[in-house]
DNA sequence: TATTGTTATACTCTATAACTATA
DNA sequence: TATAGTTATAGAGTATAACAATA
């Protein structure tokens, strides 16, 4: 298909440039997080979870709901972290059903550490633009996802 | 840690707007794919597998290599999307330890299908962008991730 | 009754190591 | 001897369903 006709297109999908590079730009930048993270012995959720705690306590259903997971898979991840102690868990005090999770110093050192080995990782890539144009598509991104959140 | 005091910034770590930019939407558009992929019970992985097949007939390794996977790992993807009829293996005719992989009718049906959804799914998104931003975004995005590829 | 979290179970994804067949 | 692929095995991530404790 390398030596298709020129009748057909060499890349006959690309209805939109756009958001094939927005899709190839995630796929660059989640390998580089994976591979920050494997660095650590810590999956993409895993480090969601540290993300999360930087900076919060939250239940165990909180967590489920910000990552878009069931409570029983947090039930998983927790415990796993927990037993390497990066995190702790400890009963609610208002709600007797609920747990609270929060970083351990271990945990909280870790996610500091890895949010500066991401942004060294990924600084090959952003400083191939100079610094204008960082700055223009920080300010690019920023408004079209700020769009969405709200 | 909410009611920080002013001594202590909001964000005590957002050492580069850029990268936090990027790695949000990296997640957004993750979070996209994901479901698209769901929605017809497709894995991330698998949906690339698709997506690489989609105009070409490759070997379990390239296909491996091109993911970052074990061999043994693509046994099983192969495997799975194999019995649900979406590609086929073929015995290589220049290599007879080599199997080739390839999109059945149905896989290909699928694979367009999908990459039209994610188009839709991510315009939403897009959209927030005037066309003039939305062909700048573009630019900046494939500049910076050619000077990465190449 | 409804909610919070855990347990039990099952399946996918992934890697490592050992193996078969071909080169 | 080296390479292509599979099998065996193990562990993490995920979901569904059933459950216990609390509200």
């Amino acid at each position: 298909m390398v030596t298709s006709p020129p009748s057909e297109p060499a890349e006959p999908h690309r209805h939109n440039g756009l958001v094939d590079a927005l899709v190839q730009c995630a796929f660059v930048t989640m390998a580089v997080l994976t591979k920050a993270g494997a660095d650590n012995d810590l999956s993409l959720t895993q480090m969601r979870v540290l993300a999360i705690l930087r900076d919060r306590r939250v239940r165990m259903t909180a967590l489920a709901d910000h990552l878009g997971l069931e409570k029983s898979t947090m039930t998983g991840l927790v415990d796993r972290a927990e037993k390497r102690g990066l995190l702790q868990r400890a009963p609610s005090a208002e709600d007797g059903r609920a747990v609270e999770v929060f970083l351990s110093p271990d945990g909280a050192t870790l996610a500091e550490r890895l949010y500066a080995h991401v942004g060294q990782a990924l600084s090959p890539t952003t400083s191939t633009l100079v610094p204008i144009d960082q700055r223009r598509l920080q300010a690019l991104l920023e408004r079209m996802l700020e769009a969405n959140t709200s």
